[in-house]
Formats: structure tokens, C-alpha cells, sequence
DNA sequence: GTATTTGCAAAGTTTTTGCACGTGG
DNA sequence: CCACGTGCAAAAACTTTGCAAATAC
């Protein structure tokens, strides 16, 4: 549950053997999306502008878009429009999204891999759980529906 | 395999139903999901284009959130940006989306069902198969990886 | 010192909206 | 006829890009 369940130094680590820079920014942007969880590169500035003025909306996108490809963040598309990053310090996990109350539902990679894995195998195909968003409607909505 | 597997009052039958006007655009639009399989908003505008110039990109956008609504077409997100809509008069079915190729795997509603459905029921949860996209890598692009 | 990174502002892309005109029922 | 739907053009939302100044190393 800690915030900084990543080692102080391994992201740090992550940047310098792949040629990139310590700065500032990227570590802001990274903090940031460990407080939310989830977020999209908005609310990601948003968050990094609470703390401090020294980035820029540019920034913010060149810097997710970094550390994605590192794999200190991992993104999904949570809705509809707008992708979503998370950082990978936690457990890597997919999603359940509710189209009706717009709840979350984490759902522990291994027991994702469990079901999807024997037909992803048969199709060849290695799935991103960690990008895995299954949209639908929660048990709460299918009710109201009715 | 037929084009218009749907039946040609089905979908007439259908907007009247929900109180909307037969229009020849509803038409148009429809046909070229059906005839594209699966389309970006850009290309459905695209397609209809190539038959008649009478119709316009808003009213592309209009008309498929409309039939979306109407459960006479679906949406996925097969590219991290852009809906991608298909025809349900076929099988309702779910994608496997290759990063490498863009390669996207068709697989039937009930095979995703079936390894998806325990994992979703124990969480509550109802996933809309038609709009499931899974991420990730084909095996060829993973045989090039390495 | 110098190659990388940032800020800023401008442009690009995709989608939405307001409103007058057109048209299906 | 008249409410619903369309075209058009403008705006909104979101993301990317070029370049000079700043900075990590």
C-alpha cells in the first residue's frame, strides 16, 4: 500500500541505462501517477500543478509516453476516449469497466491469464494484460436496468 | 456471407420502432459498415462517399452513436485512438489486436465466453463481448521481437 | 561543453455543436 | 404540415511538433 512501492532508485535506474535524463519533470509526472492510480494526461498535469508549476501540458505527454515505453507506467483505455496510465510499481492487473456507474474493477493478472490464456494460446496470441480494459455492466446497473 | 445478412425491414423496423426516421444516410451508413467490416468513423465517411456525395462527416458521427444506441452496429477500440464499428448482423465477437501488425483476430462470442464468464460472474460483472479488444502480440511479431 | 529536455506557441487531428434549411411520415 | 434530421461552418477537445532557451551530466 505504500505509495513508493518502487525503489527509489530503480526507476532512476530505468532512465539512466536507456539514455534518458533525470529531471524533474519525469519524476513529478511519475509521482503523479502513483498518487492517482489512474489518469489520464490531464488530470496527470493537473495533479503534477498542485504540487509545483514547473511543467507543461507538452510535457506531461512526451513524458507518459516515455515512461510507457520504459514500462514504469502502463496505459489502458478505461473509457471510451482518453487513455488511462498506472503505474506498474503495484501488481500488474486488467479491468472491469461499468458503462453505467463508470466503476473500476481490478482483476489480479494471474487470474486474468487463468481464464484467457488456454484460448489466447490457441490463437497464438501473447495478450498486454496489464492494457486489458473489458467493458460491460456491474452487477448494481444490471439490476437498475431491469 | 451475405452483405445484408440483416433483413432488409430488420434494421427499418428497428428505427421506426424506437421513433426515428428511414432516412437514406441511415442507410448509406449502415451499408458501409456492413460492406467494411470494421471502420473508423473517417472511413465509413470514406466508403459512402465512393457511392454518393450525400452525406456529410457530422452526420456520419450522428448516425453511428445512433445505430450504436440502437444496437444495430457495435463499437471496439481496435487502434488506441479511434472507435472502430462493425456490423452485428453477423456473430457477435470479440478482438485479439496485434501491437506489432495491426492484425486483428476475430474470435466468437461464445469461445470468449466461455473462458471469460466464470472470471466475470464471480466479480458481478457482464461483459459486453462485441466491444472487447484485447491488446497485445501475435505470434509472429513475437517470433520478430526476439 | 554539448546533447538532451523543456517551455511555449502554433498547428494537426478528431469529434461536437448551433442553427437554418430540407424532408420523411 | 411539422417535428425530426441534415449540411455547413465554427468551435471544442485532445495531441503533436518546431524551435530556442535551459539543463543534466
Amino acid at each position: 500500500m505504500s505509495p513508493m512501492a518502487t525503489e527509489p532508485t530503480q526507476w532512476q535506474a530505468r532512465l539512466r541505462e536507456s539514455g534518458h535524463r533525470l529531471t524533474p519533470q519525469r519524476e513529478l509526472v511519475l509521482a503523479a501517477v502513483q498518487t492517482l492510480g489512474h489518469a489520464t494526461p490531464d488530470e496527470v498535469y493537473a495533479e503534477v500543478r498542485t504540487h509545483s508549476d514547473a511543467i507543461n501540458l507538452s510535457t506531461v505527454y512526451r513524458t507518459l509516453e516515455l515512461l510507457d515505453e520504459l514500462g514504469l507506467i502502463h496505459h489502458a483505455h478505461l473509457s471510451d476516449r482518453a487513455p488511462t496510465y498506472h503505474s506498474t510499481s503495484g501488481h500488474e492487473h486488467s479491468h472491469l469497466v461499468c458503462r453505467g456507474c463508470r466503476k473500476v474493477i481490478s482483476v489480479e493478472r494471474s487470474d486474468m491469464e487463468a481464464a484467457l490464456g488456454p484460448l489466447a494460446e490457441r490463437e497464438g496470441f501473447e495478450p498486454d494484460y496489464g492494457h486489458l480494459a473489458v467493458f460491460g455492466t456491474c452487477r448494481d446497473c444490471a439490476r437498475d436496468d431491469a
